[in-house]
DNA sequence: GTTATTTTTTAGTCTTGGCTAAAAATAAAA
DNA sequence: TTTTATTTTTAGCCAAGACTAAAAAATAAC
């Protein structure tokens, strides 16, 4: 088939998902990534990450040398934060502006990410104030692919007295997430620790005017960013 | 590359294109549509048209006889018109939501339409208010692929003292849309005839609680349904 | 420092969806 | 009704991106 997308860059929808696959990959064991890595990741063969990797190799999106893995290069490195950036605008969308729950939006935004235009994407961006974090408290990378560096932390480790604002969930069960709603906890909502208590780890919370108790097991899957 | 939507009905982009091409086609000369008249439509050659229609044929999605075209079945009238239907449900998002102009969402839509997910344009089409046309004043199929027959006439046609809503623009070259802003007309806008000039075709209407004149070249640019 | 194991690469196939060039069927003209 | 022109199909080829099986390199174990 031709390419449908006819622009000035252009990336095939495999070549965008190994780069975006690489990047997070590398994100958390900072070297170089192996084949056997990304193919699992990927849920491919190694037979066939090689023979990509190596393709990007050609067109100077990632460093290749034989046996030795891949590593992205800057241009990689900005296309595949693109595409994440784009992937996380639109979980926003999914779910500020549809109503979807955050547990559902990841399949469909697989798609998204890779519709192809500038403008739209400077538009919904805009559309839906500049988010930045997804509704799984993961930072949006910035329009030139910088991702913040962000102090995310399980409100489970945060001391007594400090601040932090709510980012995304660990786990996502529709039980925890109706908690949430009940309690009027989600993305952007301030929480301020009043109390903890050494023996459960429980804590006396604040959000908003309300003040009240939650478990440690709440606490240990709740992602916030301390202020 | 693999399948990237694993749903339950899948057909390739390819797939899905070859059975919008045709269904415009069928509406536009009723009968079986040659494979040449596909070919010019999608901008590919008679070859690589015979080969997909047989393809087609096979699945049972059109009704293919050597050298005499092809003809959707039911199940794939069904099938492009919901690609027709989440391209105009997209097109209705970039222009209300995110204020692209009529003229600029067509490539954009190109692309949204093949996301797959019932969902998604279940929540998409409530979240717009359940349009029943597009910026460009084309009616969008409902979930079932039913296509509301329409009465589309363009303005100039529309006697002293009818009433239309504005349903969109047949040119829509920036200088127009532009003159549409500024007298405040837009999908939906109601629209009176209050006078007409054979001699011109000019008109006086009644847009809101203004009335004012316009040209014959005005009116035969713009799409209106009659009440 | 060999041998064994794991990882990675190569070589060769497959499918999709394009293409060109040539053949066959249909339609138009003489 | 032949001949000519057009349309459509077939046959064969190409690229992307997957796969399997076998070879080669790197690691680990003895």
């Amino acid at each position: 088939m031709k390419n449908v997308f006819t622009f000035v860059h252009m990336f095939t929808l495999a070549e965008e998902n190994y780069m975006k696959a690489i990047f997070h990959l590398e994100h958390e064991s900072a070297d170089e990534v192996s084949t056997n890595a990304i193919a699992e990741s990927m849920a491919t063969k190694p037979s066939s990450v090689t023979d990509m990797i190596q393709k990007l190799a050609e067109k100077k999106l990632v460093v290749y040398k034989r046996y030795k893995g891949a590593k992205l290069t800057e241009k990689g490195k900005k296309i595949a934060a693109n595409v994440i950036r784009k992937h996380r605008l639109w979980e926003v969308f999914l779910v500020e502006k549809l109503n979807f729950h955050w547990d559902e939006v990841h399949e469909i935004a697989e798609q998204l990410e890779h519709i192809q235009s500038e403008e739209l994407i400077t538009r919904l961006d805009k559309f839906l104030g500049s988010p930045d974090f997804d509704p799984h408290g993961d930072p949006i990378p910035d329009k030139h692919g910088v991702l913040k560096r962000t102090e995310k932390k399980l409100l489970s480790e945060i001391e007594k007295n400090q601040k932090g604002v709510c980012v995304g969930v660990k786990e996502s069960s529709p039980d925890f997430l109706q908690y949430l709603d009940k309690k009027k906890i989600s993305i952007g909502t301030k929480i301020t620790v009043l109390g903890k208590e050494f023996f459960d780890g429980s804590m006396i919370i604040q959000v908003g005017n309300e003040q009240f108790f939650i478990s440690h097991k709440i606490a240990e899957n709740l992602y916030v960013q301390t202020l």
